[in-house]
DNA sequence: TCCTTAAAGCAATTGTGTTTGCGTTATGGA
DNA sequence: TCCATAACGCAAACACAATTGCTTTAAGGA
């Protein structure tokens, strides 16, 4: 499971370059195009490779957006730790907002969406994490748990950026932080 | 616009027939196998009928699946009606997590997820009418706007749709409503 | 430097979605 | 009942994605 983008063996030389060359083919023409209109050897001439050569190491398109949809927002990142919840949440959410202000982020995160559910991988779960970092580190008498974290944080922002897309502001974070946590 | 689903001429003869046979198989085929894995041949087979009669009716089969996940909901049906606003939100969102519950319903959403954004058809476009409703009704001193409806009632439960199905109950409609509509 | 082999390139083939021209059916009005 | 025509069925042609066997390249250890 998780990131299958990494090369097994000989990383660093020609397998690198297609790597790289293929991951950022898809990041562009999923933007560009949409996710629909994107197959792989559209994706293997842009990458200037053989489509062969998609075909035998990643087989399925889909799995690979869904990869690069979930790690393309670094799960390793620093979170935010001011010591004061609401700070954090705002930075945090502000953090996802300018991630998918990105045309490439917003089509991936489209692209996700048509293939979850079931027991398929969420591109999203990374953020369940990190919002259960974030409250469990404000202890016991944390004034919200994670799931009102997602549903009210998390849940209007990817509504947003796949149905409203123009409706993502500036200020779209601290105002849903501020209906998350009253004053 | 709107419902392209309605024939032109002669309804009610062998046209309509083909009509609801290819709607219910795009209903079937989308809950069974997903949005990715269906395509128009299949539907065809599936309705018993001739691909290119759907290639020639519908060409598209995106717009198709936009339409029927617009209107399945009717848009016409009567909304709650009670006086209170937090009770008509209630029945209201409960409405929709029941519609939902239904997996062709939900594989329908993820498919117009997977091409909304840009200029397309919103599929939801006729929640934001009907929470638009609600409010006004409300009048000058209904404590939230539509925004917030949608973000906070709407996007949740679209969430928990498209990314944690198994995570819709009960009683998601009225905590929603609960976090939404302070007592 | 040489040698092994994982990985990429190439080309031919197969499978399937889409288009198109034409014949057939049957609806709804005359 | 008959007729004009909208809509469907059929089959061939087409376009392109996916598969497969084989050759070639180059990474990395001996």
């Amino acid at each position: 499971m998780s990131t299958n983008t990494t090369p097994a063996k000989r990383p660093g030389g020609r397998s690198a370059a297609v790597l790289t060359s293929v991951k950022n083919a898809v990041e562009e023409l999923v933007a560009e195009r949409g996710r629909e209109r994107v197959t792989i050897p559209i994706v293997a001439e842009r990458a200037g490779v053989n489509p062969t050569s998609v075909y035998r190491r990643w087989g399925d398109l889909q799995t690979m957006i869904n990869d690069i949809a979930t790690y393309r927002l670094d799960p390793n990142r620093p979170l935010p730790e001011s010591g004061d919840l609401r700070a954090d949440l705002t930075q945090w959410a502000r953090e996802i907002v300018t991630h998918y202000s990105n045309p490439v982020n917003a089509a991936l995160l489209r692209g996700g969406a048509a293939s979850a559910g079931e027991s398929e991988s969420d591109c999203l779960r990374n953020r369940r994490a990190e919002a259960n970092i974030m409250v469990e580190r404000a202890g016991e008498r944390s004034p919200v748990t994670v799931d009102e974290v997602i549903d009210h944080l998390v849940a209007p922002i990817v509504y947003r950026v796949i149905f409203l897309p123009w409706t993502l502001s500036e200020d779209t974070a601290t105002s849903l932080v501020d209906r998350l946590l009253p004053e």
